[in-house]
DNA sequence: TAGAGTCTGGATAGCGCTTTCCCAGTCGCT
DNA sequence: AGCGACTGGGAAAGCGCTATCCAGACTCTA
């Protein structure tokens, strides 16, 4: 914001112009013929009171100069922002867009401005974003897709995060319920669990589990569920378990790896993410192998394109957008516990994917 | 960050110790006995020298304290942020979440703090979102989405994102071409005239559209985009149009409508976006009328899961994420134009959904 | 050995705003 | 008339930080 000011300037050449700086609210007094504490009291809700003759002038005086308040001297000024940090894996991927919409949604309701930012799955980008978002000393930070397992980043990233807390802020954790946050988590193992009995009652008997790598959370509980569930349904075949990264690529290479392996004795894929169902059976399709009628698949998340995919998807809803939403009131309540756990609940539907065998 | 200090306390009940307030320079410039410039100096890289032993002791003090640097403090004193704002429709549209992965890629690769904002589509609410982000005095806003043909609302957005540039700030749209700034846009037009004769070419003589409301302009100019190629191609059928929501609901109630005119003169139905044309095979399978068998579908955009469903939809490719990473880099540049008008290539990519006839 | 440069710390004046604190004016009472 | 209790404007002290300016300590050259 370096303005060229040249006011001895005689040579008549147009002086360069640079941008003009933003008014300031001490130009708005001045303008209005008020002090400075005047024109303060008069554009943000004080407690105090200004008479409407001088509001009036104020007001006028700020529309004409375009005024708009400098939000950083505010949050100086005040010692607190209104900015809430949303952390997320992959903005692209609908688990988390949709996660994000939920919370921007609240967030703009309370007048909290997002500022998010994307870790693309790595806990040291994840580590240097937590501290710049920090550094803007927000109310609120929400981490969506965090891990990180007994790292020594994980350790710095739970450091940060509590010098965070220590100072007056709020954290919650989405999914990743083993931080020492606030966490709020989907009901992942239930939700695998369930899915895994009502398979079972549909006749199938043989599995294979697309999962993601063994260090996030997430995978392993809802692999786990979904085991449970089998032994609770009597299941006793052995389950194939393939990992993979948890990305629509991901699943697509899982399936094809299931397809080399062979699909013979194989009934039905869960796949621990609908991303992942999605990659895998596109690669099954490509092999000839029809989802639905050669194999079953099955996802979890229930994205929203999932029910636009043939044959429609059978998956475990998880209310994303909810839980977005759920979050950040989480944060702003004012009995807010930083460790509190609380699982969404989630339910299993049914698809054409998953026909009655 | 009201922080609670009583050091006259000695009643011997703990002190209800709020937050700490988060360490300052001033507390790190005193733990290490320099000045305040000193630690400053040390803490972000100023141009002058400071001697590694001093340095040393202003970093372990940070460390130690666990500084981290008021970012509003710092735009405050430096006259300057590293702030780009975004401001899309819907955060949880595969089309924006796209280009936002695109932008924030960059932005973040730039050292930016990334500010997003969700107008749900309404103009009003778009209007008020960039009020307030241009009191955080970015050095970009980003608008994806935009809408507003000639209200009073859009001369307002305008006068405000012009305040906003005449201040040093840049403005960058993303598909509203008509808006007096750096526009990146789609080469709507040309992608729809395209598809349409390449679909003439396959044998399609009758189509439908399904469109945006009509103040849409990326709607507009894929509409007339198709209507010329179809023109171009010799198609003299009347093209049936409907309009709808900009959503895959949308895209589904049009279906159904088209529906209950009746399908018997339509060969082709084009979506003016992906999620509206899975919308529309969404209402049409429901209906027993299938996709690609017994009417064509195409849509525009080419998100990432329309490969996946079945069948597979031909489409005319936006490089979504391409373009969110030219927006800002376009912003940037050193050369930025506020008048430049890039229009960004588009192909079309035939799958399943129009086979030939 | 002076005089002119360089370095590099420290003091300090802001940045744009909020929020005490002070004070003059006005009101309602006795 | 006299006096406490409001009201509401203005001066000014910060908020946490940067950047300018100054001063002392060195290093060079002539």
């Amino acid at each position: 914001m370096s303005t060229v000011e040249n006011p001895a300037d005689k040579t008549g050449a147009p002086a360069p112009v640079g941008p003009a700086a933003p008014a300031t609210l001490h130009d708005v007094a001045r303008e209005a013929g008020v002090s400075l504490a005047t024109a303060s009291r008069s554009l943000n809700g004080s407690t105090r009171r200004v008479a409407d003759a001088y509001r009036d002038r104020v007001l006028a005086a700020a529309a004409k100069l375009d005024y708009s308040p400098n939000l950083s001297a505010q949050a100086v000024a005040r010692g607190s922002t209104m900015t809430v940090g949303l952390v997320v894996s992959d903005i692209a991927d609908p688990y988390f867009s949709s996660i994000a919409a939920g919370a921007m949604r609240v967030a703009e309701e309370s007048g909290l401005v997002v500022t998010m930012a994307v870790t693309g799955r790595s806990p040291e980008r994840e580590l240097e974003i937590v501290r710049t978002l920090r550094g803007q000393r927000p109310r609120i930070i929400l981490l969506a897709g965090s891990r990180s397992q007994g790292s020594a980043v994980r350790d710095a990233l739970i450091g940060e995060l509590q010098s965070f807390e220590a100072s007056g802020g709020r954290v919650v954790m989405i999914s990743q319920r083993d931080l020492p946050f606030a966490t709020l988590s989907l009901d992942n193992d239930d939700g695998a669990f369930e899915l895994a009995t009502t398979m079972a009652g549909f006749g199938y008997r043989r599995f294979a589990v697309i999962a993601g790598t063994a260090n996030v959370r997430t995978s392993l509980d809802r692999v786990d569920g979904f085991r449970r569930g089998l032994l609770a349904a009597g299941v006793d075949s052995e389950t194939v378990v393939v990992e993979t990264e948890f990305t629509r690529d991901g699943g697509y290479d899982a399936g094809r790896r299931l397809l080399e392996r062979g699909l013979d004795d194989i009934e039905l894929v869960f796949a621990v993410t609908d991303v992942m169902a999605l990659g895998a059976m596109a690669a099954f399709r490509e092999s000839g192998v029809e989802p639905g009628r050669d194999i079953a698949v099955a996802g979890f998340d229930d994205i929203p394109t999932v029910r636009d995919v043939t044959p429609a998807l059978t998956t475990v809803r998880a209310p994303l957008v909810d839980i977005g939403e759920r979050a950040v009131r989480l944060a702003l309540g004012d009995d807010f516990d930083r460790a509190s756990v609380d699982a969404v609940p989630t339910t299993v539907v049914v698809r054409a994917s998953t026909p009655r065998r």
